[in-house]
DNA sequence: ACAGCCATTTACAACGTTGAAGCAACGTTG
DNA sequence: CAACGTTGCTTCAACGTTGTAAATGGCTGT
């Protein structure tokens, strides 16, 4: 198998711990030494092993990142920012999928199978502020793009509610009356459906304006389609879907029904995918700064490993945008109505 | 901090390997001792350190996985179904990217930043055989969705040559005549266009009809939407994409043309990503059983590093299916030509 | 009675790493 | 020139686990 320090020593004439200092950049080598024990470094092929380093002292250089699925594209694209921004500091990053279950985020919080990481990202769906707070496990946690109440725990996101009722007001700007909610649901304590329902009713609060809200299990577009072929009887004239998926899915309901977008019913989204951008219409959507959340994730993280962990836990808002395109403008869509915080 | 063995062997009475023998289940332990020990593992919550484990028996538990990108949704889904997999043999992933760039796939063939990891399962695109078979690291590698010709590692993937025979002879039974490739690529070595252009041409010799191909640096939605509208002057009746993203970049350009999909233009496309079964039109396509894929890769992998390592390189391919929806068929759309392997 | 066997349990070493402590050589300071 | 701090390196112990070898004691067969 793989050298170890032991076999490097032997090959450069020196000491393990000396081996190990200049492995680890300690400053009191000399330039002698450290020249006879880099060449035997490379010349093994030495590589650190993690176990013995992590029995020792604790440290892994590995961060997990825990989110209900991969293949959710939104979760996807953050995955890609957040492993990018972890190389940045040096990390590798184990992904773990809860499924949005309750039991996983509960083993996932409880330690990734056992194994130590250093810290952990968790997009939490299913998981209560009370039980966060009751964790015995003291590893250092990031919440991503929730909002647990209270929560014990560094958390960051974009303004949910300022977001939706921007998307809201958007809609309402355009000469919408009849605004349809799709996304709310039933189980989920914390997930990312309350804040945006909260500030989807503030808008239509605000304008008098009447609420059909339509619940769904997933966030994918097979629920998205089956929602809203269920909406269309209250014949709305727009959509507000909480995810992006969502609103593809709606937009395959309204265009096989026979209906126009946006001219009979407008429809926006959340999350900015890829798919939206290229989707027939284009989707108009909540871009939060993916890159932002992903560094900003990771800064906290770090910040807890490194600094002590008594420090009170901190809230951080990323920035978006609210990008408007086909699904609510037509054939002048494309543009962006500026960037908001 | 948890207990270890030695914690729990003093509130038992016995020694620290007594415990270790109850943890793992070794049959020589009286009733008594055994209900003793089960007691005290139970009172103190006891949980094996994997570090120290995995130390002393020289296994990590942790593979990584190397793709070009997290973002494209077939890399998405394919990890997601990696992930379980090797879940089910419990094993953590880490997750690199490449970015299809030489040199990253280089550094990780070398050694995941240097950490040790008992396995990789990686998605080349720029290196060739000549240089993996150079490779002086020794740990177990398997090769995904990728033919590198006489490569020195175990490989799994679909038969991509006779995948595209099959979209072409499709495209060909609907009476199409002017067939366009769209995914062809200069600077891949080893990439999956190769393959498919390979299958597409048999094809279109066969029935002595003209080629007409396109290239693309990358396979994303944007170069579809550019490559299609170049294409488009040849005025082409179908157009094969090397996979779903161009497919749906090259379905904007050609609606936004005012062409019908699939009166005007048929399209196919490769890879089944959940977006092309709710875009519209939904769009014919080879659907690689993706869950048969990362479980034959996990397998591999495992037998490599269970097994010995000078086994000859298997190769092995997974089935696909041919998915006939809207993109090609219209209304009728919706449907699988059968199985394939 | 004694050797031989078995079940049960133990002590010890080792996996690869790093913190703590220590030692020798050197330069600086009073 | 003695005392002291710094640099450069080493030795030792320990992290938690398990394989190996060996100790203990009871039972069997002769």
């Amino acid at each position: 198998m793989g050298a170890s320090l032991r076999d490097v020593a032997r090959l450069a004439g020196v000491s393990v711990k000396t081996v190990s200092n200049v492995v680890n950049g300690y400053a009191h080598v000399s330039p002698a030494t450290r020249a006879k024990v880099e060449h035997a470094l490379s010349q093994l092929d030495y590589r650190p092993n993690l176990s013995a380093r992590n029995l020792r002292q604790g440290r892994t250089g590995v961060i997990a990142l825990a989110l209900p699925e991969l293949d959710a594209p939104y979760f996807a694209e953050l995955s890609r920012f957040i492993i990018d921004a972890a190389a940045e500091v040096g990390w590798l990053v184990i992904i773990e999928q809860t499924g949005g279950s309750l039991d996983r985020e509960r083993q996932v919080l409880d330690g990734v199978r056992r194994h130590r990481v250093d810290g952990l990202i968790l997009s939490p769906i299913a998981i209560g502020a009370d039980e966060l707070a009751a964790r015995t496990d003291d590893t250092a946690l990031v919440l991503l793009g929730e909002r647990i109440h209270g929560g014990p725990a560094d958390h960051v996101a974009v303004d949910n509610v300022r977001a939706a009722r921007d998307v809201t007001e958007h809609l309402i700007g355009l000469g919408r009356r009849r605004i349809a909610a799709l996304g709310a649901q039933d189980n989920s304590i914390s997930g990312t459906a309350p804040p945006r329902l909260a500030g989807y009713r503030e808008s239509l609060a605000a304008h008098a304006l009447p609420e059909t809200v339509a619940k769904v299990d997933r966030y994918r577009r097979a629920e998205g389609a089956a929602a809203m072929a269920a909406l269309l009887e209250a014949r709305p004239d727009a959509v507000f879907c909480f995810n992006d998926l969502l609103a593809l899915g709606a937009i395959r309901t309204i265009l096989a029904a026979g209906l126009r977008i946006p001219e009979d019913v407008a429809v926006a989204g959340f999350d900015d995918i890829e798919d939206g951008r290229f989707s027939t219409p284009t989707l108009t959507t909540v871009a939060p700064d993916k890159a932002q959340l992903a560094g900003i994730a990771v800064d906290l993280l770090k910040q807890r490993i490194e600094g002590r962990t008594d420090r009170p836990p901190r809230e951080v808002h990323a920035t978006y945008r609210l990008m408007t395109r086909e699904s609510t403008l037509g054939g002048r869509g494309g543009g962006a109505a500026g960037d908001l915080a």
